[in-house]
Order: C-alpha cells, then sequence, then structure tokens
RNA sequence: GGAUGGAUUCCCGAGUGGCCAAAGGGGACAGACUGUAAAUCUGCUGCAAAUUGCUUCGGUGGUUCGAAUCCACCUCCAUCCA
C-alpha cells in the first residue's frame, strides 16, 4: 500500500486541494512539505504529536519535511478556533519557546542536509517592511474573500483584531516563500487551518503563476467533539517534565471505548491488518487495545525504556500488586513534622494532592483519600514519622496514587 | 469622534443597598455502580479556623452604620452612527 492510502485508510487526511496530484507527488517521494508550529509554549502537545508523525511518514516515504516555527507569526497569533485575543508574548519567550520545540523534534525526524530542515519565518517576517508588503502581496488577497473563512467566522461576532486578521496573510506569505526560497510544494497542518493554507496557494499562484498544494490533518477529536489531548489542566504535554510518563501512558490508558481504534489507527505506527484485526474487539476486551495505544503512544514519546515502567507501574496500581517503584514521591523534611508526625491534611497539601486544606478535609469527609490501602477516617489523623520512615502509598481517589517518605 | 449596552467566583450566567462567599447550568473533584470506559445516581466546588474570621464581583477613589449593587474618574469589550 503507499502511502497516501495508507494516510487515508488511517483516517487522518480531512480535506486536500487537488487529490490526483497530491497522491502523486508524496507516493513518489517528491513532495517538499512545510507544517508550521507556533511557539506558544514551551513544549509541545498532544495536538502537534499527529503533526509530527505525520512528518516521519512522509519522510519515511522519501519527502522531504520542511518544520517551520513561528518565531515571526508568533508575533501575531493565529485567531482560528479562538475566542479570545491570545496574550502578547515577549521575543525573548518567543525564542526560549522555538528552541524549546526544537530539541523535542529531533526525537521525531530526522535532520540533516538532504533530509529534514528547521526554518524560522522570524527570520524573513520580521525583516518585511509594511509598504512594500502590501503592495507586494497585499494587493493578492480580497477583504471579501477572508471575511468569508471559517477561521475568522467565530470572531466575527466576538471581535477580531486588525493585528490578528492579518495572521492569515503572514502564513502565506511563509508558504510564498518557502515555495521559492526551499522549493517547498506542499503544506500541511491541522484542518483549521484550511482557510490559512489556501491563502498560501492562492498568493503562490497569482504571484507565480504555479500550483503549490495545500493538505489538512483530521482533529484528533474524541466521540463528544471535543480536542483530544486536553485535561483539565491543560495539554498533555510531550516534555517529560511537564507531563510524566506515566501520566501521558495514563491519559491513553484511559481513552473512551469510542475512541481507542480511531486513536490506534491515527496515532501509532503498528500496521493497519493488525488494527482491522481489533475492530472486532468490545465490551472489556477493549482495555486490552487501550493498553496498546498507551504503549506504543508512550514509546514513539518517550522511549521504551520509559513505556515499559509507566505499564509496570500501572499494572502494579490497578491489578492488586505492591510494587510502588515507579509512584511519584514526596520527601517530608523533619521540620514539616509536629510531634513525630504530619496531620493528613497538611501531607496531602505538601505531596501537591490537594492545593488547599479546604479541599483536603472535602476529600477526606468523601472518604476520598486511602493511606496504605486504609481509608482516612478524619482530617484529624496523624502519620508518624515511624509510619514515613517506612514510606506511605497515598491514593486519592480512584487513580492518584503518591508516595511520601521521611527526608 | 458620537450614541447605547456591557465587564460577576474555572466557564456560561443570575443578582441592582443589608437575608451574598453570591441562584442556576456546565466543567472539575469525590462516593456508588463498573472494565483504570461510557451512561446514570449522590455529594461537593473562595481561603483559613469547629459554627467564626478573612479575601472576592474590571481598576481607583467616594457616599453609607453597611456596596457586586449608588456616585465620580479610568481601563477594556460589543453594537449602531461617522
Amino acid at each position: 500500500m503507499k502511502i497516501y492510502d495508507e494516510l487515508v485508510a488511517r483516517g487522518l487526511i480531512a480535506q486536500v486541494t487537488d487529490e490526483a496530484e497530491i497522491r502523486d507527488l508524496i507516493n513518489e517521494g517528491k513532495a517538499t512539505f512545510y507544517i508550521g508550529f507556533d511557539p506558544t509554549a514551551d513544549s509541545l502537545h498532544v495536538g502537534h504529536f499527529m503533526a509530527l508523525c505525520l512528518m516521519k511518514r512522509l519522510q519515511m516515504a522519501g519527502n522531504k519535511p520542511v518544520v517551520l516555527v513561528g518565531g515571526g507569526t508568533g508575533y501575531i497569533g493565529d485567531p482560528s478556533g479562538r475566542s479570545d485575543m491570545r496574550s502578547m508574548m515577549t521575543p525573548e519567550v518567543i525564542q526560549h519557546n522555538c528552541d524549546c520545540f526544537k530539541q523535542q523534534m529531533e526525537r521525531f525526524i530526522e535532520f540533516g542536509d538532504d533530509k529534514a530542515i528547521m526554518v524560522n519565518n522570524a527570520d524573513w517576517l520580521l525583516k518585511l517592511n509594511y509598504v512594500d508588503v502590501l503592495r507586494d502581496v497585499g494587493a493578492c488577497f480580497s477583504v471579501n474573500n477572508m471575511l468569508r473563512a471559517e477561521c475568522y467566522k467565530q470572531r466575527m461576532k466576538e471581535g477580531l483584531s486588525f493585528l490578528e486578521f492579518n495572521y492569515m496573510i503572514m502564513q502565506s506569505y511563509d508558504f510564498y516563500h518557502l515555495f521559492q526560497h526551499y522549493g517547498c510544494n506542499m503544506q500541511f497542518g491541522g484542518d483549521d487551518q484550511w482557510s490559512n493554507m489556501l491563502g498560501g496557494t492562492e498568493l503562490i499562484r497569482k504571484k507565480l503563476g504555479k500550483d503549490a498544494y495545500a493538505m489538512t490533518i483530521t482533529l484528533l477529536l474524541n466521540s463528544e467533539g471535543k480536542k483530544m489531548g486536553k485535561t483539565a489542566n491543560g495539554a498533555v504535554w510531550l516534555d517529560p517534565k511537564k507531563t510524566s510518563p506515566f501520566d501521558f501512558y495514563q491519559y491513553w490508558r484511559n481513552v473512551g471505548d469510542a475512541d481507542v481504534l480511531k486513536c490506534i489507527r491515527m496515532l501509532t505506527f503498528l500496521p493497519l491488518e493488525k488494527i482491522d484485526e481489533m475492530e472486532s474487539w468490545e465490551g472489556a476486551q477493549l482495555n486490552e487495545a487501550k493498553e496498546i495505544l498507551a504503549y506504543e503512544l508512550t514509546t514513539l514519546v518517550h522511549g521504551e525504556e520509559e513505556a515499559k515502567k509507566a505499564q509496570q507501574a500501572a499494572h502494579a496500581l490497578f491489578a492488586g500488586g505492591n510494587n510502588d517503584e515507579n509512584m511519584p514521591t514526596t520527601e517530608i523534611a523533619e521540620e514539616q513534622l509536629q510531634d513525630d508526625g504530619i496531620n493528613i491534611l497538611n501531607l496531602l497539601l505538601a505531596c501537591g494532592l490537594v492545593t488547599s486544606k479546604n479541599e483536603g478535609r472535602r476529600l477526606v469527609t468523601q472518604g476520598g483519600v486511602l493511606i496504605n490501602d486504609e481509608k482516612v477516617a478524619a482530617i484529624d489523623v496523624v502519620i508518624t514519622k515511624a509510619q514515613l520512615t517506612e514510606g506511605v502509598k497515598i491514593k486519592k481517589g480512584k487513580k492518584k496514587f503518591h508516595k511520601a517518605v521521611m527526608k
């Protein structure tokens, strides 16, 4: 099966400008394609992960990836799919984020002279002269058309600044620039980028009279139609310091039944035949599929060793074992004790399991805290120094485990 | 530049002088049921201390015994007019 058909079979492709052309191009490894990443944080997250995988797949098929970090567009902020204006980032922050991105990407994509390259649009965007740009590319854009673009629809109701309105133009300019200087003939991106990407192909056609192509990746939505990779605490990060491999593993281990197969298909590199076999699994059997999903993805992002550790830790905790080797641990210092013990609320707080004593109080009252597998009955329970020296296992709710020991 | 409306606790959204830590919904969290799923039901949702104190309703001042609520100024946003 050729790469294009594989992408289709995996459900990765959302929209394309010209299917026949694109199929030939990437099947024959003749595409030089770019994907843009806006440096809005100091780590990539699951949303970017799909794009990285896609780049990897295309690279394996002989195509040349161009990673574009939005050091320049970061100054503007993409209004697509946002309901409010992004707070402006300082140049220092943008630069720092770009650097972090680069480090993380090197895990996934092979960079090198004839392989993938990374560029930063700050290198050309920041030098632009306003009037020149207006004359040069501004003339090619119809405001009427831009206003019709899906990415601005929502913001038309809530207010859209001129700054953000220009995001599409900057992104289009990027494509135009890459087309000319790097022979980049194709752009990939999330489906929410569709109109921005079309802006680029239009610009290239108008300025150069040549065809360039665009293709969007299906957004990874769960069965409720929400973007995956987001939790209440924010995104699921690829940086192990921001989302531990265990938490990363658990995120995928806990996806809904309806979403497992879709995730496996879209995100893992397992052969399609194997995935098709899983299609018939149902009920509790899907738990197996979830483990496969979690293991595969953790391996891709954090390496096999970390994936194994995470899986073992999960088995130990949920399958009733007592192995607490890989449990997150907090060390309690002598001065945190009072009369050779620590109150349960203070302990929860010290371990970062609650953000306030009130929250801890609620939790304990509702029976949500277990120490060494025994329910904590009252808020005035004290954990003794002797217990802490042994190490205590704290269970918060159903899925959060933590260990506390004396320093 | 002018007119009008608006800014409330994580989000949406009530509240228009004391009974307001602030209705209702969503989300989050916890419990029951389960398969570390979904659905459902229950509880819970500012901070601290035993029924009390402290901080909160865009910002700064003011009126009042008492302000989310009234007044002044400021900031930001939307709609209409230019």
